[in-house]
DNA sequence: CCATGTGAACAAATTCACAGCA
DNA sequence: TGCTGTGAATTTGTTCACATGG
């Protein structure tokens, strides 16, 4: 039953986590795994893998399990990974610079290619080999860099009016790291990382 | 119907943004807010605010809405925000420096009390007021500090063992960044930030 | 009268359990 | 035989719609 409807966003991630998980198993130099064993290792359900891995085809072998070089490169085409994806940060405050810093070693799959700022200070600069651009050049910025995605470590005043010239930039994608909820088109899809949530959600269990 | 019983964490990260919009309201000089109005404003559901409030008991006034102020300090002694919790941030690399500062303001809730890293060239140096200490004395950090909450910004070799590490020591839940599925004892509530899936997320949209 | 609080309907996600195939 | 792929059962989450009560 081969596919490319709907995929729900919880599926989506966890064949992120499998995969992540095949890679280590290959490294170890594993030629062949059951859903179960790679359940049992990586502490996932064994039913949800093969429902999850199901959806898009038929990748499996009945009675011995799944070819991991094989099932990775058919994820990795699956989840849009087999080419490069061109980010650019938006805010180059301590967290726009970790985050550059963080996928600088990243070559395959996200790239970096630019960051920007409004700080005329930071404007110029380079993290590693990244220039820093001024902000208002958003639209030249990912026009000539063909960045797709955006990830935004703003302050949160300033975020959705960013959202916006992104989305009239063109940019693709959104990865939020500002503590608010952004509202784009529906065409461009976004995600947001917010700290504060989990924090807060780590302080509910710790009630005395 | 009060209840100290499990909450969904879907809910329960609800209610951290309700919260967050109810800051918001209250800085706006608002009194008081219809699940309704609430809704349209921030794009939630008012059917699931009402929910999501009403399993902790009665906070609303039929025919009226909930009163922002008294709301507001419900959800934070709810959350268990009504008291300092005190963080250590463990490896002080790009993304745990940016973490330390990003949380540097927040006085209230949230307060990181002390980095880790195992590189003896941080050690002794300071983030801002922040003092960073040799990993190897987790246990006395921990203890001297009394810390509750780890945040992790290891490489993903290291992060397992220091988790175990930090059990030891007595933390009481980890936020997790690095990009590893972490095991831990069922009574340290975990959760994981991972940029990577998040960002494999977006890429699985951009497939042309 | 109007918005909450809630049971009942609906939808989504997960687990179960087994038929079917290598 | 042993593991995948998958309907059916179950659990979990959300929306609906209305009785309830300030």
């Amino acid at each position: 039953m081969p596919s490319t409807s709907a995929v729900s966003p919880l599926s989506l991630n966890r064949l992120s986590l499998y995969l992540r998980s095949l890679r280590e198993l290959r490294r170890q130099g594993l030629k062949r795994i059951s859903s179960q064993e790679l359940a049992d290792r990586f502490h996932l359900s064994a039913a949800l893998i093969r429902k999850d891995l199901a959806q898009f085809g038929e990748f499996g072998i009945r009675g011995i399990g799944y070819e991991i070089d094989s099932l990775i490169s058919r994820l990795d085409s699956l989840l849009g990974l087999d080419r490069e994806h061109r980010i650019i940060v938006v805010g180059m405050g301590s967290l726009g610079v970790a985050l550059t810093r963080y996928l600088e070693g990243n070559r395959g799959t996200f790239r970096v290619v630019a960051g920007l700022d409004e700080d005329k200070g930071k404007v110029g600069k380079q993290i590693g080999r990244i220039p820093v651009h001024d902000v208002s050049e958003v639209d030249r910025v990912v026009r000539e860099t063909g960045a797709e995605i955006a990830m935004l470590t703003l302050p949160p005043e300033s975020a959705q009016a960013t959202c916006d010239d992104l989305a009239r930039a063109g940019i693709r994608a959104i990865l939020n790291f500002a503590p608010v909820q952004i509202q784009v088109a529906p065409s461009i899809p976004t995600k947001s990382v917010d700290v504060q949530v989990h924090l807060e959600e780590l302080a509910f269990f710790l009630r005395a």
